[in-house]
DNA sequence: CAGTCACATGACTGATTGGTCATATTATAT
DNA sequence: ATATAATATGACCAATCAGTCATGTGACTG
């Protein structure tokens, strides 16, 4: 973790010593992102940064507290209401929440995304155990679906909340190329109304294929 | 492309220059792959691999050419009889070499995974082009299945396919999470018998999932 | 034997890396 | 004004990187 010396920094000079590491890591994983560049970047002498951060997987996993908190946010936000939805109800508002991320924070998003897919000083374990996690998750929410009667009882747990969570973590990618947004899109930057509809009936269409299949 | 050099090495020598360059970059990025590391793990000089290959990127491209044409073995194998079956039997088809691929060469299914995913010195465009073609080619293969009367018309082809792809692509890491297959395994060890049928039992839910989707 | 060619070698270069630390600057307190 | 503590700095270090090249080796040819 960060030391104090990193919170009594003056905001924006704090912000934007975050934003040049976001920057970095956003577009190289943990093993290629250059502490080097990133103070060169934000003006700051390197002995300083190591003032703020032990060493670089510390700047690292505070940047993933980042995404997750950031996150977390936005998930509270939409989940702020009754917590017992239909199933397909939940299902939506976890996908509307994913997707705004990426949009809004995209490069956080990226950043996340490298520490699941790709190489981290983390524990593999963690990392992995991070996603069954994840996936536990939606194997509770599809039994509990399957206790209500929403799901075929015939339907394999886990395999289905693979599925999920596969389409959930590459969307990110395919909104990103249908909508052409990329880093050159500031984190922040409030995605157009167009855009925000081309999204929305993106996951629509992803819950109604799952929902029903493409058989005829 | 690797010089004339390279193809006039004895077979043994070649080939383990080949594994060790394939095990370094299953396991790291392009950028962190360490082109020192493989020589040191070959046992030959660094500059004899520059009698092999221009450079890094003339080592890795030949590495994801042998990725693909590896992977195009394993299709045509499977896609040697009849190039028209019914919608559902391509799907399974194309599951079945996928899984096959990840379990046979783990490695090599790294290497491309890391490719079309993560970061590469290939021209940006290039790699999200090969994604999109993937896409583009189950496009096709939906829309004959609507012509056919297999498919639902009101499926948006691009957004099924768009499943289909991150299905696969994801598929290779839930495999080895349920089989416990990992880089400890070399490549072209045989997978068990046990393995091959947990598999299929695995892509063969997943095909009904999209097929019938999990609506009760 | 001499000459030629293909390949092998590892010391070397210049660049970059994460990280350190003695020193300088600034802010606070007395 | 003086002393003390907090922070800022960049030259510096050892390690590593991709890539080079003069030299060496061995095999084939005349």
């Amino acid at each position: 973790m960060p030391l104090q010396t990193f919170d009594n920094l003056p905001e924006d000079k704090r912000q934007r010593i975050i934003d040049c590491a976001v920057d970095e890591f956003a577009q190289h994983d943990y093993a290629s992102a250059s502490i080097s560049k990133i103070v060169a970047k934000a003006g700051i002498a390197k002995g300083s940064l190591y003032q703020y951060f032990n060493d670089k997987t510390d700047l690292y996993t505070y940047l993933l507290d980042l995404v997750s908190q950031t996150k977390a946010k936005m998930m509270a936000k939409a989940f702020r209401q009754e917590n017992r939805m239909p199933f397909f109800e939940s299902l939506l508002a976890l996908f509307s929440v994913m997707a705004s991320f990426e949009l809004q924070y995209p490069k956080l998003a990226k950043i996340g995304y490298k520490a699941t897919s790709g190489k981290s000083p983390l524990p593999e374990d963690l990392l992995i155990k991070g996603k069954q996690a994840t996936i536990q998750y939606f194997v509770t929410l599809i039994n509990q679906g399957k206790a209500t009667g929403e799901i075929r009882p015939d339907i394999d747990a886990e395999i289905a909340a693979f599925i999920f969570v596969s389409a959930l973590s590459e969307m990110g990618n395919f909104v990103s190329m249908k909508t052409g947004i990329d880093k050159n899109i500031e984190d922040s930057g409030k995605p157009t109304p167009a855009q925000l509809s081309e999204i929305e009936r993106l996951y629509q269409q992803v819950i109604m294929i799952l929902k029903n299949g493409i058989a005829n």
